[in-house]
RNA sequence: GUGGACAUAGCUCAGUUGGUUAGAGCGCCAGAUUGUGGCUCUGGAGGUCGUGGGUUCGACUCCCAUUGUCCACCCCA
């Protein structure tokens, strides 16, 4: 037999409500701060992620589905920012009003090897917000990230942790200076945290090795080493984030894997789900849209993973949601009736209600039984005689309390 | 890309030191006096034991390969 592509999930109609829930959820949260939803090429030219997330990110390098189009090559979107930006300067919109504000709910594509909470194909909310440059902004993106994953009832679940990696002043000294570290440790790295010396020194800084990670403490802390303006804008959030009620840790590993991000960056974690624990990470990146070919704007934006929000939420017995059911079901006994239930089934269902009527032809019982498996709130029992009488039995399900009713205008009201 | 674990019915799993027609629970279908669900009882369908080789008189069981799944590293949402 055929099977799905490795790394690919088939969503069942029992776990669509949910999806369906929490993405109504994060529509509703990023519109009320003003974000509108983008909808994207799910292919992009290769080139743009290469320029956009960066050549020398793992994304790029060997986690991207290419293809040849052409004399051309093309690439399955492994991330949605650099695709919000082509779109941003493509369009235009950076001649109207600041900040522009998007959001999405896409699929996202990279080719990893799968475990828990990591498949190639995952399904990510994500908001970009350009032209606004203040603390202000930083904190109005996480806190919307924060009111999603807390009407989710995540909160106390999940923890914010939040650090800034400098900007282009700052950030090459510390980069430096942390590399100098580093190599008068060498001798007591592992084999992984030499190469990230040589191609992603900040990566040193969250080693899971106990002996790196004695060492990676002790290192110098990018809150240590920022410049002034990057100080005064990280010390403003958190104010921000204290005035609001967020809480948060200062956690100076947090180092985002993409190239584009500057200053604030930061993580929501959950607790249980695997080591594949961030639920939500963002943050700032204020080259990128000149870096793309547009004006010089600033941007700040997260990703937020929904199957690892839901994972969370199963971990913690969180489940609002429930498949929808039958108000009413109506068992039918030969031909002539059960024509006469498809009738009454369309009526109700034209009138907003869900109904259902047998479509197998089995016996009462069974389609009895099979009422009570769908969760149907009354049952209306139709042969021959009622259809004669124009009188028929409902039942209420919960009760098994049954009362007479007339056909000719039958409504549930 | 690296490492480890696993692969038996639709699902969750048993299967004894290799030994006849491979089992259970749940689910599904059908019955338990003629047209009434949930509980109980009975019966039924459903598996070439992931796939391909090998060892053996004989393999679900042992060996090799392969594919897939899961977990971790790496990386990230």
């Amino acid at each position: 037999m055929i099977q799905k592509i490795k790394g690919t999930m088939d969503i069942l109609p029992d776990e669509t409500p949910l999806f369906r829930y929490i993405e109504g959820i994060m529509r509703e949260e990023a519109e009320k701060c003003g974000f509108g939803e983008i909808r994207l090429p799910t292919f992009e030219q290769t080139e743009l992620f290469v320029r956009g997330v960066g050549n020398t990110t793992d994304v790029v390098q060997k986690e991207m589905y290419t293809f040849k189009d052409g004399d051309g090559s093309i690439s399955l979107r492994p991330e949605g920012t650099a695709g919000t930006v082509r779109a941003l300067i493509e369009n235009g919109k950076y001649g109207d009003a600041m900040p522009q504000k998007y959001y999405y709910i896409m699929s996202c594509f990279r080719h990893e090897k799968p475990q828990a909470g990591r498949t190639r194909e995952f399904f990510q909310f994500g908001v970009e917000m350009f032209g606004a440059e203040t603390p202000a902004a930083d904190a109005t993106v996480i806190s919307l990230a924060y009111s999603v994953l807390k009407r989710l009832g995540l909160e106390g679940h999940v923890k914010l942790h939040i650090n800034s990696i400098g900007c282009p002043a700052c950030r090459p000294s510390y980069k430096s200076a942390l590399v100098d570290y580093f190599t008068d440790k060498k001798a007591s790295l592992c084999e992984t945290c030499l190469e990230r010396l040589q191609k992603n020194p900040l990566r040193l800084l969250d080693c899971k090795v106990p002996s790196c990670a004695a060492i990676a403490k002790e290192a110098p802390r990018t809150v240590d080493s920022l410049c002034s303006d990057c100080q005064t804008h990280f010390d403003a959030l958190c104010k921000s984030l204290e005035a609001m009620n967020i809480p948060y840790e200062i956690d100076s590993s947090i180092v985002r894997g993409l190239d584009y991000y500057t200053g604030t960056v930061f993580e929501f974690v959950a607790d249980g789900i695997g080591a594949q624990s961030t639920v939500c990470g963002g943050g700032r990146y204020d080259g990128l849209v000149e870096s793309l070919g547009g004006p010089k704007l600033s941007g700040i934006g997260f990703g937020m993973g929904l199957t690892r929000v839901i994972m969370t939420m199963q971990q913690h017995g969180i489940s609002p949601v429930s498949p929808a059911k039958p108000r009413l079901y109506i068992a039918s006994l030969g031909a002539n009736a059960q024509t006469f239930a498809l009738s009454i089934v369309s009526r109700l269902r034209q009138e907003g209600i869900y109904a259902e009527c047998d479509l197998v032809g089995r016996s009462l019982k069974a389609q009895m039984k099979y009422a009570d498996k769908i969760g149907a709130a009354y049952t209306l029992i139709i042969g021959d005689t009622e259809i004669e009488t124009g009188k028929a039995n409902l039942r209420d399900m919960a009760s098994s309390e049954q009362k007479e009713v007339l056909l000719s205008s039958f409504s549930l009201s």
